[in-house]
DNA sequence: AGCACGCCGACT
DNA sequence: GTCGGCGTGCTC
């Protein structure tokens, strides 16, 4: 008895109906060529026309009955084209990240579902006006053929038409448009305009003189062996010119380059430097884009038409054809990591592709991840430094205060007497001050002196944050707000009041303290608005302004050499996060505030103030020794199995009724535990942290083991027994692999 | 997307 | 009855 293979196929039409697997029987001289992310092809349809496919999964079982099941005619030859690498790529995603293929192929080809909007045809006459008018009055006195009596009256009168549009105004079918165009009457004409988003117009021969040390850094990685390295760049030691140069020499080979920058950084700034150097070759995507705008530059790409593509995670998949270089800029920031499913991380995602297409992938932080640090010192990675600024600019002072002894010397103020006197200090002299807090609103929550009870949001586990401009309290998971309640709704006391400080709080306090001093304020509540973000960020960059007050907004990536004070409010306050990148989060945002003082050419200084000053993480952000701060770190994580030590896998189980996903969640941790898996640790279930939101209840179980394949075998069974049990299949279960926050 | 099936009116 | 236009449903 042979064994016969089943191949799951999504085929290359462009429509919704169709944007699901059929599956297809391998013949047996298929059987070892065809695999996932074959590029094969199916007779389909009524007329078994040929069309082509793409394998995403190999089966040895049919879904349906065998008779129905047509089998592949053949394997598309040639290299491997750059959808199958797409393709291969979504599988990744899927098995990795765990969701279905439907849900990672749109991720990886948002094309799919933008196609038909962009590429639009136009219908044409293809006879003389004379001849349509003829045909015309034909047409009209005919019975049966009004409509098309229409389109050609039409299509005399404004010589040519949108097929959709003729199709919805004028009646016409699809079928009348297939046969005029059979008798030669019309044509089919598909008119795709590309435009440039960006309007610079610069021709791109800008040369740059890389210093020894950038020199070597970037002949090192373009000799280098290894797929992933890590260009490990203090702030202003010149990271860009290195990712320049790596580009050129990609480029001279007759290959392209992806360059990922965090949404934030994207800056007109940023983007212009890569214009000046190379011109038209650059194209860049942005979430401002229009789908079709985004679409017109994954076309460009593919083309050929551009070299380099720039963009926020998405550009990650960008279809070149012949991809040489992945750059990662900031790799450490948050953002690379997709907070919807499927929850990829665009780190390990690109170096995914990059091996699939023969690429490398840069990556570059002046505060490395531990993560990839790690994986650098293992020798996995490349790992390069550049020690110095480039302009030689010393680095900050930094003092910590500790918060507690201030309360003890009688000083309930949000700021230190030191840092009070720094500000005063600064504003006599006309120079800028940063203040950073990383909490918005006026207070992050409300409670009753009398039962102790904070008030909480109805529909999540979580207090609501006081917003006084808007007199309103505020929910910042599911966006419900309320009137300010007068008495305790729990135990009707007149006693509540406001506790924790928010940016709009420090706003205030600055103006009280300071009133000759300009402040401006950035934070989600200030930045709602269209150009608002780039408004707060060019009036102080001008130095309209004295004081900026932000969240950490504020400390990515901007520029400011007038800025010779930054104080940091609550050092400790990202530490409170019961998540174990809580100390990692909390060193590079400190690095990275302290980073934004003395960038010109007075030397800054830098205030830490926090309740836990011994906190090694603060310690070393205060010294900017990197160094120190893994070397702890890492010895942390390994001792408590922890990413990269471990690989780790969260499943969230997530429902209305609350006894219900504690039910499903005990029996997949008691099926987990039954499978006597060798040293694989389970944590949970649990209550997520927040255990409510939106009025849907979450239990969390971590699983983890130093072989990720482990995790990913445990996650693909917990899928295939969930599918198996029928009460279980309106429950939500979702899987991130390597998760960065704690649910 | 695109093919074929089947409905329906018109003409023989 | 038969022909042809035209809408519709389905595609492993």
């Amino acid at each position: 008895m042979i064994n016969l293979l089943f191949a799951n196929i999504i085929v290359d039409i462009s429509h919704e109906k169709l944007d699901r697997p059929f599956q297809y029987l391998i013949p047996e001289r298929l059987q070892k060529d065809i695999m996932a992310g074959s590029r094969v092809e199916v007779p389909f349809g009524k007329g078994n026309r040929i069309i082509t496919g793409y394998v995403i999964e190999v089966v040895d079982t049919p879904c349906m009955e065998i008779s129905k099941i047509k089998e592949i005619s053949g394997i598309k030859k040639g290299s491997l084209k750059i959808e199958s690498q797409l393709i291969a790529l979504s599988w990744f995603i899927k098995e990795y990240y765990g969701s279905t293929m439907n849900k990672a192929l749109k991720t990886v080809i948002p094309i799919k579902s933008s196609v038909k909007n962009k590429d639009k045809k136009y219908l044409k006459l293809r006879i003389s006006k004379e001849e349509a008018l003829d045909l015309y009055e034909n047409y009209i006195r005919r019975k049966n053929t009004v409509q098309r009596a229409m389109l050609i009256k039409e299509l005399t009168e404004v010589d040519s038409i949108e097929l959709e549009i003729a199709k919805s105004k004028l009646g016409v079918s699809d079928s009348i448009v297939k046969n005029l165009e059979e008798s030669k009457i019309i044509e089919i004409q598909r008119n795709v305009v590309y435009r440039n988003p960006i309007n610079i117009e610069s021709v791109g021969n800008y040369n740059i003189e890389l210093n020894p040390m950038q020199r070597k850094v970037a002949d090192d990685i373009l000799s280098d062996f290894r797929t992933t390295h890590l260009l490990f760049g203090v702030t202003g030691s010149g990271k860009t010119e290195v990712y320049m140069e790596i580009i050129q020499n990609i480029i001279n080979d007759g290959k392209e380059a992806i360059v990922l920058i965090p949404e934030i950084a994207l800056t007109y700034q940023t983007i212009r430097r890569f214009y000046e150097k190379f011109g038209n070759k650059v194209s860049i995507i942005n979430s401002k884009l229009s789908q079709g705008e985004r679409y017109d530059q994954f076309e460009r790409a593919k083309k050929g038409e551009i070299k380099i593509m720039i963009g926020p995670r998405s550009a990650l998949f960008t279809p070149f054809n012949n991809l040489g270089l992945i750059i990662i800029d900031e790799e450490h920031e948050g953002a690379y990591k997709s907070d919807q499913v499927p929850k990829y991380h665009a780190r390990e995602v690109a170096i995914q592709r990059a091996k699939l297409t023969g690429a490398k992938v840069v990556l570059g932080s002046a505060t490395p991840s531990v993560n990839t640090y790690y994986k650098a010192m293992n020798g996995e990675y490349g790992l390069h430094r550049l020690l110095k600024r480039a302009n030689e600019q010393a680095l900050p002072t930094v003092d910590i205060v500790d918060m507690r002894e201030e309360l003890n010397n009688g000083n309930k103020e949000i700021f230190s007497g030191k840092l009070k006197q720094l500000i005063e200090d600064r504003l006599e002299k006309n120079e800028q001050i940063m203040l950073f807090l990383n909490r918005r609103g006026y207070s992050s929550f409300i409670s009753c002196r009398a039962c102790g009870k904070a008030i909480k949001c109805p529909h999540c586990d979580v207090s609501l944050t006081l917003h006084k401009k808007i007199k309103k309290l505020e929910c910042h998971y599911c966006g419900y707000s309320s009137e300010i309640p007068k008495i305790c709704p729990t135990c009707s006391s007149k006693y509540i009041g406001g506790f924790g400080i928010g940016t709009e709080q420090i706003e205030e306090k600055v103006k009280e303290l300071f009133p000759t001093a300009k402040v401006l304020r950035m934070d989600m509540d200030t930045t709602k608005g269209k150009g608002e973000h780039e408004n707060i960020l060019s009036t102080f960059a001008k130095g309209e302004a004295d004081i900026l007050i932000g969240t950490q907004m504020i400390v990515k990536g901007h520029d400011f050499p007038g800025v010779t004070l930054v104080g940091i409010l609550a050092a400790d306050l990202s530490l409170f996060a019961s998540d174990y990148m809580a100390e990692e989060k909390t060193f590079q945002l400190l690095t990275q505030a302290a980073g934004r003082a003395g960038r010109g050419n007075k030397p800054g200084e830098v205030v830490i103030q926090t309740y836990s000053p011994e906190e090694l993480c603060i310690i070393s952000a205060s010294k900017q020794d990197y160094e120190e701060f893994y070397n702890n770190e890492i010895e942390y994580r390994s001792l408590m199995t922890y990413p990269p030590v471990y690989d780790m896998m969260a499943i969230l189980i997530s429902d209305a009724k609350e006894e219900f996903v504690e039910i499903v969640s005990r029996d997949i941790a008691n099926r987990i535990e039954k499978s006597n898996i060798e040293d694989l640790i389970m944590i949970g279930p649990a209550k997520a942290s927040i255990s409510k939101i939106n009025d849907i209840y979450r239990e969390v179980i971590y699983l983890k083991h130093k072989d990720e394949e482990i995790l990913i075998k445990v996650k693909n069974a917990i899928n295939r027994y969930v599918e198996r049990v029928e009460q279980y299949k309106k429950i939500s279960i979702q899987f991130d692999f390597n998760p960065m926050m704690h649910y």
